[in-house]
DNA sequence: TTAGGGTTAG
């Protein structure tokens, strides 16, 4: 193994190896000494040192010196890097090593090596670090910019920060004079570790020095304060740029793109990307990727399809991921059959399909009621030699569960157990709620119970509705207070399917207890949960409370926009059509809808409740009509007198 | 230098 690894090596770059060309400040590896070499560096013995390993004071010199350095791993990095990867005893080994082969260890070694550091197989930051500490310790040696630059670069890679500010302090007592290479590199470590505090020393030092910001710097800058947060900071020196002599390009534009989409700005986000145009700076695939990103993310899948055709019109590649995008948008509308044409067009432009395309496009056509289409997907999917993986297996069960395929769900459920697919609470969370639609509740909450992974709060959810729904209401309250002790938060759903499980009970303070509860954790109603207060308390009695519930949510900025709607259908339905008209009256008075719109929620709810004299009626009557020219509700024709006349 | 997937609930 050894000998066939070593042979090649001294083939390709025999020069190297030319003993004649030795120089004299690298100590020889004594051939008697070849029996105490420790086990590890038993490779090293038939190979002499390179001749371009000098001390050299610039690294640019040890990379230039041998032509080949930059096309051919070096013999010596590579050794290097073998022994970085033995790292019980890396100290000892390293001296040991450098005993054999230096006089003096150069600084550009030791720069060079971190440099390569991304060729250490494992543990690389570690190793890494390790070794630039071991450095620092030797005789005769002292770290250069250079040095500190890389380290600083790898500890960013797993924002090691202790270690970093260590390492930065350490560099910033040495007083180096900043380079342009080295502030542009330590901004982006820094930027991309999110440490704002000490990029803005670098800029300031490097301004300090003398060192002009280049277009690269400008944008490392950028993308470091975007990156933290920073937008508006960024907004600022996007500006001096545009005022300046480094002008701002695509890159720039697209990491202020980005940082107005990480902020929740698309909006301004599509004016920069409009902006581009009338700058002439011209956009690219990334600017489309992150528009495209962002706006599915915000749910606007139309604009992220015209994105798509866009990028289309402007030739420019549509990556793989786009495609994803705008096809999982269209699943995700309904439009699984538009999602569909899109992928045969991408397989017709030689773009090849994935798992995860495959998998939304299967969801997609489940969700439209079409599930033989969607397993039809599936055999393809696995035809074309695609292996799904635990999401499509979990749209799969999902899909089986929710159009009542409950046996073959499981059946698939245990397929995956037994191919060891990973199984996550997805599967979980759709069988439990299969399980408990189909009336099998008991099977649901052994399953629960039986859990392989950790429970979410979509698990719990699925069968605290389950149980409240099968009049097991204590049980679905006991589960409620487990969840949170077992730190799995309580949701907007949670809520919601228990106060309407204690209204329908008819445990009325206890629901408005929960919905107190909820708010005072700071979780924003949604409409659901809205409905579920207001027709809860309509159908107690309690039309008055429920209205004012709704008063005091309207200033907190929450929509309540069809819960009159509700309060009044749910009425209707329950043929207390006295007290339908009497909300509907209420409603007006308090000015919340204009007449005519209460007129139509009112023919319909009645329509929708099956009393379709009484809507007649109403459609025909001047109810809700007539009303004077200020607006006033005086000479209204009330609600009230459908019922009494 | 900048972008990067799909699934689950009332």
């Amino acid at each position: 193994m050894r000998k066939a690894h070593l042979k090649p090596l001294a083939t390709t770059i025999p020069a190297i190896f030319n003993s004649h060309h030795r120089l004299p400040f690298i100590s020889l590896p004594n051939s008697n000494s070849h029996s105490s070499f420790p086990k590890w560096a038993s490779f090293l013995s038939p190979l002499p040192p390179p001749e371009w390993v000098q001390p050299f004071n610039d690294l640019s010199d040890l990379v230039t010196t041998h032509p080949k350095s930059e096309l051919q791993p070096s013999p010596w990095v590579s050794r290097i890097h073998k022994l970085l990867q033995n790292n019980t005893n890396l100290e000892q080994d390293l001296t040991f090593f450098c005993k054999k082969y230096l006089i003096k260890l150069p600084t550009s070694f030791v720069a060079y090596i971190l440099k390569k550091s991304d060729e250490i197989p494992t543990n690389r930051v570690e190793t890494a670090f390790r070794f630039f500490t071991w450095a620092g310790k030797q005789k005769g040696y002292a770290h250069n910019l250079e040095c500190y630059v890389f380290i600083i670069e790898i500890l960013c890679l797993e924002s090691d920060f202790d270690r970093i500010k260590l390492v930065f302090n350490e560099f910033k007592s040495k007083g180096f004079l900043m380079n342009e290479y080295s502030a542009n590199s330590l901004i982006r470590s820094f930027g991309n570790g999110g440490m704002v505090e000490e990029l803005l020393w670098v800029w300031r030092k490097m301004k300090d020095n003398g060192v002009e910001p280049s277009l690269y710097t400008y944008n490392f800058l950028m993308n470091g304060l975007v990156s933290s947060n920073f937008v508006e900071s960024a907004e600022r020196v996007f500006e001096v740029m545009e005022k300046g002599k480094v002008k701002p390009d695509v890159v720039t534009y697209n990491t202020m793109i980005k940082g107005y989409c990480k902020s929740g700005n698309v909006k301004k986000a599509v004016e920069r990307f409009r902006d581009m145009e009338a700058r002439n700076v011209e956009t690219d695939k990334i600017t489309y990727m992150t528009l495209m990103q962002a706006c599915y993310s915000e749910g606007d899948y139309d604009f992220c399809l015209r994105l798509y055709h866009e990028m289309l019109e402007k030739g420019l590649e549509v990556p793989s991921h786009a495609y994803s995008l705008v096809i999982g948008g269209l699943c995700k509308e309904g439009k699984a059959m538009e999602g569909c044409m899109v992928f045969e067009n991408m397989i017709e432009k030689g773009s090849r399909p994935n798992v995860a395309i495959y998998t939304a496009l299967i969801d997609g056509y489940a969700k439209n009621r079409n599930l033989d289409m969607a397993m039809g997907l599936f055999e393809r999917m696995r035809s074309e030699g695609f292996e799904p993986d635990e999401v499509t297996y979990g749209v799969i069960v999902n899909s089986l569960c929710k159009s009542g395929r409950l046996e073959e769900a499981l059946q698939w459920f245990e397929y995956c157990k037994s191919k060891n697919v990973a199984i996550n609470a997805v599967f979980y969370s759709s069988l439990i709620d299969g399980l408990g639609k189909a009336g099998r509740v008991n099977e649901a909450e052994k399953l629960f119970e039986e859990m392989g992974c950790p429970r979410d709060s979509y698990c719990y959810n699925v069968l605290i509705d389950s149980l409240s729904k099968s009049g097991k209401l204590d049980e679905a309250l006991a589960l409620f207070e487990r969840m949170e002790d077992e730190g799995c938060d309580q949701t907007v759903y949670t809520f919601t399917i228990l106060i309407s499980g204690l209204f329908k009970k008819h445990r009325n303070e206890e629901a408005l207890k929960l919905w107190d509860m909820m708010i005072d954790k700071g979780i924003t109603p949604t409409a659901a949960s809205i409905r579920a207060l207001s027709t809860g308390l309509c159908l107690s009695g309690k039309v008055a409370r429920a209205c004012k519930l709704l008063e005091e949510l309207a200033p907190m900025g929450i929509v309540v926009e069809t819960a009159f709607e509700d309060m009044i259908s749910v009425l209707c339905k329950a043929g207390r059509i006295v007290e339908a008209c009497k909300l509907a009256d209420g409603v007006i008075v308090r000015g919340r809808e204009i007449p005519g719109r209460v007129r139509t929620v009112m023919i319909n709810a009645l329509r929708k409740a099956g009393n379709a004299d009484l809507a007649m009626k109403l459609m025909h009557s001047k109810i809700g009509i007539g009303y004077d020219r200020k607006g006033s509700v005086k000479k209204r024709v009330k609600f009230r007198n459908l019922v009494e006349s």
